[in-house]
DNA sequence: CCATCGTATGAAAGCGGTTTACCAGCGTGT
DNA sequence: ACACGCTGGTAAACCGCTTTCATACGATGG
């Protein structure tokens, strides 16, 4: 019986709960149940499997664990890249969460690519994490519907939640969760923030049809500026993609051109905002002396940059939807019990100096 | 024989290989090889058996493979902080080259405390993650190395590979990887970049004794300095962590204490560079005009304020711990073949517009 | 035409846990 | 004293896959 923990403990295969069991002279089923803590045991018994557990620098094998019992204790985020801070922040969020609940994250990354997150949601699929949080900004046509819908029949049938995660919900009888913010009541505040200020031409930048964020985005824009009884010019809105280089790049063309018709301008993301504002800088344009300008997202380059912003709560994206997604699974009764099935998260503006009263600014 | 397979096709359980087995009429083993790709087959065989996957919508349960095999087919990150952009692009690149050979990346978070550390570790060596990559400044004392050691060997002992990434190696004998990159080396360029420019008096950002990382550039800024045969003043090493903050602080302080008694700064990193130069700002002071100023790691903030400073290769670090430990894993020959243990990736100046020779600058 | 050998497949033994029966003691209530 | 419900523990059946080991089958050579 003792035979495995015989003076001979240097063996090179690792400890496996045998070893322990005999180790402490007990069974395995003893040495499971009581490190799995959920069962009652005598305390002169789990003080021994205790012992042997730390003499034997023994850790359970996650394979076995995860094929044996129920869960395997990992959620999974896809996103289309690690070193976008958005991303960044909601991926911290999911990692957060994930740790407190006693899981762990896997992480894939897409690349923008649908076909690389196809394979990616595949892969998680046979890594059976207990739920899948997919992350980002799609182009929200009838086909991407369906995919996800299919992604998420698949992984429920396999025990897994699908959390969609700033994106907006599917349509009902589909098993999926939806974490998202308020795009469209952010930028509808920041957007009446700078009407406020007496501004009357706003450029918008980063506008692009058929993409869920931009467009929500576009939308409080357009909603504040009817509210206010602004005339609406479409003129203003540039279309370009949410990154630095096209922030530069969708001013300056703006400049060159032809003169300047706007006094502020709203900018579709910070990182939009940073390269806006190299560009009027190179065109010895100010901010917020000659140009008011603000953003959204609040993430790091909106500070440096002194840029009046909207905030999101990335990280709390994150943590909901793991907590969400996990609460759910636990209690299968929570989908009748009618747990949230979406969440919209707020923003809130932060007000930094980029914006100054029209009449205040350099003609 | 085909019980399974019956007509009832909806059943909730999850599809595993025996179905696929019954389905295409031949034995699990057969499935098993053909799927894993490493085996003859029958081109008949194997057309029959890909078709029952694609029919039945089969995906292997990881679990059970990684507890079968031998190999678990992912590695492991271990970071501070993902939204931290340095540890972002190296989790990016793990994740990345991790793709590339078919692993996936699981992901844990330190916040800097080494009990968190430990137990991560802990996390990952029961995952039986391929291996574990840490990355990350910290303290460099005996205690450390210790532990270090002791990760390394109980990873071994599972047949994991511990990679120290950004760190400094442990000594002989600990079977640990090293990937970093040449900090001093960085250093000490873009310290004589600021003396070519004629400046004598640089401010030091962020010295904290004790860090590997700032010591390292700490030390290349003094060998320039030496080397350039410029006398060395310690009271220009100010002391303070790696975050922008800091650099606010730091400056601040040093401004209000009394007269400025320098020309340009070397900040530790390109975070501390963003909070200085906001600091020189508030003070009245612009960069370039009045003041010169480099940072290190060429992040996002250095491009938005026009910072020169030394390029790092972040993501590259993180793909090369990744190929390292998994091409030495596969051939555990490489062992005695003598493949590097410890690899220093070189860096380079990004030069943009942020130093200006001393005899253009105000007084 | 039989012995020989290589090859594609099958049967079954684990991998290291969890979990379901099941059982030995051991007070109790009557 | 006996049936009875508890408690702390055991044995063994899986979980789904990989991987020997063994086998049937064709092709080959003498």
């Amino acid at each position: 019986m003792a035979r495995r923990a015989a003076s001979g403990d240097e063996g090179r295969r690792p400890t496996t709960i045998r070893d322990v069991a005999a180790h402490a002279g007990v069974s395995v089923a003893t040495v499971s149940r009581i490190l799995s803590g959920t069962y009652p045991s005598a305390p002169a018994t789990r003080s021994k499997v205790m012992r042997a557990v730390r003499e034997l620098d023994y850790v359970a094998n996650a394979n076995a664990r995860g094929l044996a019992g129920a869960s395997s204790r990992s959620v999974a985020i896809i996103v289309n890249s690690v070193v976008s801070p958005h991303y960044a922040h909601v991926a911290q969020g999911v990692q957060a969460q994930a740790a407190l609940e006693g899981k762990l994250c896997i992480v894939g990354t897409t690349g923008g690519d649908s076909e690389r997150e196809l394979a990616t949601v595949q892969l998680m699929r046979q890594e059976h994490a207990e739920c899948v949080i997919l992350v980002g900004n799609v182009v929200n046509d009838e086909a991407y519907r369906e995919r996800m819908a299919e992604y998420a029949r698949a992984l429920a049938l396999a025990g897994s939640q699908l959390v969609l995660c700033g994106r907006p919900p599917l349509g009902p009888g589909v098993p999926a969760l939806v974490v998202e913010y308020d795009n469209t009541g952010g930028a509808y505040a920041i957007t009446s923030h700078l009407l406020s200020a007496g501004h009357r031409r706003i450029l918008f930048l980063g506008r692009r049809d058929g993409y869920t964020t931009p467009e929500s985005r576009v939308a409080g824009y357009r909603k504040a500026l009817a509210d206010h009884r602004v005339p609406h010019d479409p003129g203003l809105e540039v279309e370009g993609t949410m990154e630095r280089l096209e922030g530069y790049r969708m001013v300056r063309q703006r400049l060159a051109a032809g003169p300047r018709d706007f006094t502020a301008i709203f900018a579709g993301n910070d990182l939009i905002a940073a390269g806006a504002r190299q560009a009027l800088r190179e065109h010895g344009l100010r901010v917020p002396d000659d140009v008011s300008m603000v953003g959204f997202d609040d993430l790091p380059p909106a500070a440096d940059i002194d840029l009046t912003t909207v905030h999101v709560p990335h990280e709390e994206l994150g943590r909901t939807a793991v907590r969400l997604a996990l609460g759910r699974g636990q209690d299968q009764a929570g989908i009748q019990a009618g747990m949230a099935e979406h969440v919209l998260l707020g923003t809130h503006i932060i007000v930094r100096d980029s914006v100054r009263p029209l009449r205040n600014q350099a003609p």
